[in-house]
DNA sequence: ACCCTACATACCGGCGGTCGGTTTGCATCA
DNA sequence: TGATGCAAACCGACCGCCGGTATGTAGGGT
């Protein structure tokens, strides 16, 4: 069986090299249009490969979505490793150098990640969801929990169980996007002041729940940052009316 | 085109009863197998009905999805109404009675329980799992708030934020799940005590940050209750070594 | 007698995955 | 340096099956 002549220029790749280049389009290709309605053949095309080179490198579409998320994981782990080492002090000191560095990342990323979970939250992605929450909660909440018992240990904080606690935090991520779901709602109708408020009442209260969870005075650890949280609305708002020009619905 | 005459008995039922028994069937199917390795076809089996018939009362597999977990709300609602509507007395008191009778009500369904956690945590099955733990949410979430808020008018709670705290408890379940697994594997291999005191020192732990968070004194929401927890545990352990014997993996 | 609708069957496009074959870089020789 | 052998990177036709549709049929209510 001869090779069409008319091939389209692919070079030879390391392994390597090839596996990154796969997952790169995948993971592209997942995030504009959800797991479930991406095929096998739009992979194909957009990384400009075989069938057969494909699966000579992943063992099923599922294996897409274990390299994938383990990529995510790696970065995760490494953000995460760099925060904690990165400060000194108490508990207390380290905690909130930790949770403001993780806002102001997220600020700071604001546009990439909001698209990230809307897609992860729509119908037929329940699966790249689930993972990734996964992958994120277990490289987090290791972290949060050796924070938690230096802080137990030096006496800082009281808690029933570092664990449990470690793990509340982690959960009130799941509530807040619900949250920045409505403030983005009124900011895309221009009332930017009252999402602004709306957001950070909803942060204090954060602040105020991790207060008592740690058994610290009121206010020990204050999530207020408008100015941050207003940067942030701004620009989910603005990649929001960008998302909304080009909805042809891909493919 | 002529119908085979070899059909077996097919009656023409009603259009709810039809429906109601192609939803048993599909139901009992996504719990055996999960939702990804049942196929319509299975379902047409299982509910002796023809694809024709099938998509005359659904229009997609995954409007069967719609419609049993639309069926595990109405209970799930029925079963938190019907807590909050049975004690009298002030917030507390109806907040440890809600508590407790969801304890008591989970310990006396522990196996069918168990079964369908298990199932719904298997990969593959991240849209049963996910659809179906945000149908519980909802229906919890406002019974909670509800109860906080009246505990807050009645100076009973002091919290931030009565959504939030609600939020919160309903999300410890969500952990709760693996320390399950853990005292599980322990109590088949024998250790039913060690299994026992796990499991009551995280409850006791729960409980304690619920007092935290309504800003209760320590010990208000006592969630230590060993006997029902043996009762459970036994029950569970029973359940997986009856499950373990017969894993031919269907199909 | 009519008709609406509950139901049946044959069929379809496309999906994830397999398989036998072909190319290509590279180590190993003369 | 060039010929040779070989493993692995890569190809694309093919397969089985799945979710979904099109079209036809029967049967009870009026």
């Amino acid at each position: 069986m001869k090779r069409d002549d008319t091939r389209s220029t692919r070079r030879r790749m390391a392994p390597d090299e090839r596996r990154e280049a796969i997952l790169d389009a995948a993971n592209a290709l997942f995030m504009e249009r959800g797991w479930e309605a991406v095929t096998i053949a739009d992979v194909l095309k957009a990384a400009d490969i075989s069938k057969g080179g494909f699966y000579h490198h992943f063992s099923a579409k599922e294996d897409l979505l274990t390299g994938i998320v383990a990529r995510m994981t790696e970065q995760a782990l490494a953000a995460a490793q760099a925060a904690r080492s990165q400060t000194a002090g108490d508990a207390l000191t380290r905690l909130n150098a930790f949770l403001i560095g993780s806002v102001r990342w997220k600020a700071d990323n604001a546009a990439e990640l909001w698209g990230l979970t809307d897609v992860l939250t729509k119908p037929g992605n329940e699966i790249l969801y689930r993972r990734a929450f996964d992958a994120m909660e277990a490289a987090v909440v290791p972290v949060l929990e050796g924070l938690i018992a230096d802080g137990m240990a030096e006496g800082t904080f009281d808690v029933p169980d570092a664990r449990l606690a470690a793990e509340m935090i982690v959960c009130l991520s799941h509530g807040r996007r619900r949250i920045l779901d409505e403030a983005l709602a009124m900011t895309v109708s221009g009332d930017l002041d009252r999402a602004n408020d709306y957001l950070d009442a909803r942060m204090r209260a954060e602040g105020a729940t991790f207060d008592r969870l740690l058994g610290l005075p009121t206010g020990s650890v204050p999530l207020s940052n408008p100015q941050e949280y207003r940067r942030m609305l701004t620009v989910m708002a603005q990649s929001h009316d960008d998302s909304d020009k080009d909805n042809d619905g891909g493919r």
